[in-house]
DNA sequence: TAGGTTTTTATGGAAAACCTAACATCGATC
DNA sequence: GATCGATGTTAGGTTTTCCATAAAAACCTA
């Protein structure tokens, strides 16, 4: 199991060799704003754990398991962001926020907000709920007052 | 700004004496699974930080502060495990990614899902749309299909 | 090949949490 | 009041994670 810290470094490498093809120890250390010898430490371990591969002066290249690593981790990064947004908390919180949880999260859980952002995302029109949902946090009330719904929305 | 460890002793302290009227250190280290000098050290934290009394020999309470910050993480435990239920997140794995959670989220964010337990908890009848995500989390397809809906549920 | 840049090593440290072993105190019983 | 078992406390470590500084090594380019 990787530390937080160390997803974070994978995610980070993902990222910046999408960018620019190939990642060097300094980009990565300005990326997550930490000295090139932490960086290097991070690496070698990561080494260690098949996730990168790294070679003395020679940059850093993600192994298929470590950017197996890094999608899971930017996916679920992605995921959660989308449904926080949903909920409407406001960009820049969601962002942070999907950063705490991206990590240790069981995949069940993932998968399930998964299936609910996707459920919004497809859903044929706007759905009702949502506008009722945003209608709720502003008044506490109900639209629909006491009436219940038929089998059809 | 506690950690997260000090955060789940606050949360444990205010449980024990929820049900026993007050905190015995054996107690504590046995709810949180650790040994009873590692209690006294982050006790003594607490303390330090005014979040509970702490008199040797004499047991722990806590104060305003340190009920209150214990009350929000359990009010936010009970929130996020509220919601990865409705979400049909099976109950153990709920309560541990609550756990997970119940830390360092901005309180914009909690206050949103807390919204949107609360729309469904109130909600007159069981929301039509937990149905349909319930199925299409199944099928992957909206059971009602394309048609759009008109304004009433 | 000189120069600056980047990378690497070596070393250390802060902080959080935990432990074991030994000692102190408490409280109930004799 | 002395004793003893349970509980609490202290002292001294260990481990883990992450980061830093300083100095040496390698690299690259003019």
């Amino acid at each position: 199991m990787l530390s937080r810290k160390a997803e974070d470094y994978l995610e980070a490498i993902l990222n910046i060799t999408e960018t620019n093809g190939y990642a060097k120890i300094k980009h990565i250390a300005e990326t997550l704003d930490v000295t090139p010898p932490s960086v290097i430490e991070m690496v070698k371990k990561l080494d260690k754990k098949g996730c990168v591969t790294y070679k003395k002066y020679g940059g850093v290249t993600l192994t298929e398991k470590g950017r197996g690593i890094a999608r899971v981790v930017k996916d679920r990064h992605d995921t959660l962001k989308a449904f926080l947004e949903i909920i409407t908390v406001p960009e820049k919180i969601a962002d942070k926020d999907a950063c705490t949880m991206e990590h240790e999260l069981h995949s069940v859980t993932v998968k399930q907000i998964k299936n609910l952002v996707n459920f919004v995302k497809t859903s044929p029109g706007h759905p009702q709920w949502l506008g009722h949902f945003e209608e709720f946090c502003e008044t506490g009330e109900h639209p629909c007052g006491e009436e219940r719904r038929s089998k059809s929305e």
